[in-house]
DNA sequence: AACTTGCACAACCGCAGATAA
DNA sequence: CTTATCTGCGGTTGTGCAAGT
């Protein structure tokens, strides 16, 4: 990429605001550097005059946001693990687009990420349904369809991890995301964790373990019978997640198991898929 | 090979709330 | 109390790349 071609002045026409000469546009190596050497020594925050402490011709917003975004020690990088998504799903569910306070259970994911994901992935299998993303029929769809096969991969995954060929060294057993949940080690705090989650707290646990899996973890949904679900005699309110958590059950206990996660696969497997 | 299209992601913008003067 | 400035958030846009035609 030239820099010269990506950065660029904001326009202006007048000699005060060139003197500015506030860059945008993507961030060199250069500017990168400058930011993490200022950071490292003085600490972030007072954004507006950390840029100009630093030397960066940025504003103090641009210097945040890439800090933030990029280029903070604990950022994680790469596809999002079935876990991850699955909590994402959960969290939207439940609160909306507040990405920054889904981000806080998400150790190492950005806002921006979440909501890029949201936006690239999910939005796109709403509009490949032809339904809303904010639907009730779109969030029954994600229920019972998505949410099983994302459950299946993390499936996967735990054997996979458990091989002896796994990089996991730490943990030599499987994630254990059914069997030994572990409630306390939730990195979601006490007030804010989400009530009757399904998502089990190993899970949550085994995020940051796993993003060194860099498989394909997307999960298409489109090509499901969605006529099945207005068909079908399922009361919504039996998927009223803020009540009763995914899986339309109270699961105020997080003990919880394999078997009560495949007892509502059934209906989709009657109905063929 | 050239062009088009769609995707993923980084970055920007506008707004609102918090804080300082 | 009022005003100005800063900060954080969510929405949106711009750009590079890969896949498809």
């Amino acid at each position: 990429m030239s820099e010269n071609s990506t950065v660029y002045k904001s326009i202006s026409n007048s000699y005060e605001e060139a003197s500015m000469e506030l860059r945008r546009g993507p961030w060199t190596l250069e500017e990168d550097n400058l930011l993490i050497h200022y950071i490292s020594c003085n600490g972030e925050g007072r954004w507006n005059s950390l840029a100009k402490c630093a030397g960066l011709k940025r504003t103090g917003k641009s210097c945040r946001l890439r800090w933030l975004n990029y280029l903070k020690p604990d950022i994680k990088r790469g596809n999002l693990t079935p876990q991850e998504q699955l909590l994402i799903l959960e969290l939207h569910s439940k609160w909306g687009n507040r990405w920054s306070k889904i981000a806080e259970c998400l150790p190492g994911r950005t806002d921006n990420e979440i909501k890029n994901y949201w936006r690239t992935r999910v939005q796109k299998q709403a509009r490949q349904l032809k339904v809303d993303s904010n639907s009730n029929k779109f969030l029954e769809a994600i229920q019972r369809f998505w949410m099983p096969r994302l459950l299946e991969k993390m499936e996967q995954n735990s054997s996979v991890t458990s091989s002896p060929s796994s990089m996991d060294t730490q943990n030599s057993s499987p994630p254990s995301l059914v069997t030994n949940p572990t409630p306390s080690m939730s990195p979601v705090s006490e007030n804010e964790q989400p009530e009757n989650s399904v998502i089990p707290s190993q899970v949550c646990d085994n995020i940051a373990d796993e993003h060194s899996v860099q498989d394909d973890y997307h999960v298409d949904i489109t090509s499901y019978d969605m006529s099945a679900l207005v068909s079908e005699d399922i009361s919504m309110s039996e998927f009223q997640v803020s009540e009763f958590g995914w899986f339309g059950e109270d699961l105020t206990c997080t003990s919880w198991n394999t078997d009560e996660l495949w007892e509502f696969r059934k209906p989709d497997q009657e109905l063929g898929l």
